[in-house]
DNA sequence: GCTCCTGCCTGCCGCTACGTGAGAGTCAAC
DNA sequence: GTTGACTCTCACGTAGCGGCAGGCAGGAGC
């Protein structure tokens, strides 16, 4: 029962470069060659195989497959445990990614044309993912973020317009108040910062005063924010920031 | 709003070498220089950063996020769908994993120890499974064969014990017959290749008589099962095939 | 002006698990 | 004795970076 790479490769259903490879690294030597030096391969060669095989389906790296097989004092059930969480972690990022890829179909199939491009064009400059993977890394452990995700995630083009709409509506109103002249601590501007926490409130997740100050105070601290604001009106910024904290104050 | 490398890399959850290796295969090149050669990345950059990672998470190499990026007309809803079918196809085979590896865990838990070894053990050199992947090649599109899996991954070490005591009762039984000097077409070799007929369908999946000729040609096809019977019994492989097409024919 | 620290630059080698030849010898068949 | 299939050993190529080395750049502190 010797058997040549070509056959043990038809057998096993690898390639005979990927025997040579396991012979290389030592992971799986032929028990004998021929005079002529080709591979000859036995039944414990082969089964030998099998478990290479088995355990690289599972995913272990090679070089930590030749450890578990040559080590007879290793621990099959410790390995079996590890080797379930890495499992069930992979399969739970696929299947995420799944759920994502089929949202992304579904969108685009009812013509909502949600694709990132998309996003990015109904968003204007002022993406609310344009800092995602930031916002990821300081808030991605917050309820607030998780549930702004999850609202967002179902939001149609519609929706995303009326928000736009509802934005530039109060957007339009502050920079008129702010123009006039009223000062940030007046009740109109008041109003209008409170207006602001609904407006978030509404479309994101429940904004207390305290998270609200919490971005006032980024609008001012983050220069891409600064921007944002100072791009509609000079002042604008500032101008929201005392008023919310002016608000956040007064209904304490 | 202009960025250098360890900003945007901090900002993205990336590292600065990725973005340097984006920059080199042109997935993503910053807008601008400075005198000094610092990379300068502007929001734009940033945006198109965001696209790439995004494509990135659903498991698209880089060179076709290059090309799905830098093509306006590729159409984004094809490659979701294409994208989609690979997720789950590697999502089922993890599937498949997690319970093989959950099963592996609970036998033993109950010290039935069926690891890989012991399945060898068990099986002795007839593994079922020892030329799984040819079969997966060969059958792995049949229901028979998704039903032999079924079956065989609930099977207890004391189900192959039984499996194989049946298996070598029969054994015996046919090769006394065929050494009595009974012809392979008498009814009691048609009876025992019914047998095996039977076994198959009891132990592994349903075997209609067509299916089980062409098990018979293997048999006298492939090397290995002959060897197999002829390693029971010289002539064995022959005189089963035989019987077996005997024994079809006179059922239909 | 000098030093120190941090951040940036460009190479370039390393990793995994093989794929894919090149060039040469081997084996069984016709 | 010649073909054709199979085998051998280099040895470079792949994807997606990680991680050095050696050398500028730029601001802070003395």
């Amino acid at each position: 029962m010797a058997y040549t790479v070509g056959q043990v490769a038809k057998v096993a259903g690898v390639t005979v470069r990927t025997l040579h490879h396991y012979d290389e690294i030592g992971l799986l030597s032929p028990s004998g060659r021929t005079s002529a030096g080709y591979r000859r391969y036995d039944d414990a060669d082969l089964q030998r195989l099998q478990l290479v095989l088995y355990y690289r389906e599972l995913g272990f790296p090679l070089e930590e497959i030749t450890a578990i097989i040559d080590d007879p004092a290793a621990d099959p059930a410790a390995h079996l445990r590890r080797q379930h969480e890495l499992l069930t972690v992979r399969l739970k990022r696929l299947q995420e990614m799944v759920t994502a890829i089929e949202f992304a179909m579904e969108a685009s199939k009812m013509n909502i044309q949600l694709t990132p491009e998309e996003r990015f064009e109904v968003f204007g400059d002022f993406d609310p993912e344009e800092h995602q993977a930031e916002a990821e890394q300081r808030w991605g452990d917050t309820d607030a973020y998780r549930e702004s995700n999850r609202r967002v995630a179902r939001y149609s083009k519609d929706d995303w317009l009326r928000n736009k709409a509802e934005n530039e509506d109060w957007g339009r109103r502050i920079v008129a108040l702010m123009a006039s002249g009223a000062p940030a601590d007046s009740p109109e501007a008041m109003e209008l910062a409170e207006e602001h926490r609904q407006l978030i409130s509404r479309w994101f997740y429940e904004c207390s005063y305290e998270m609200q100050t919490g971005l006032a105070d980024m609008y001012l601290a983050d220069e891409r924010f600064t921007a944002h604001y100072e791009n509609i009106a000079p002042g604008l910024a500032a101008y929201l920031h005392e008023a919310i904290h002016a608000n956040a104050i007064s209904r304490a």
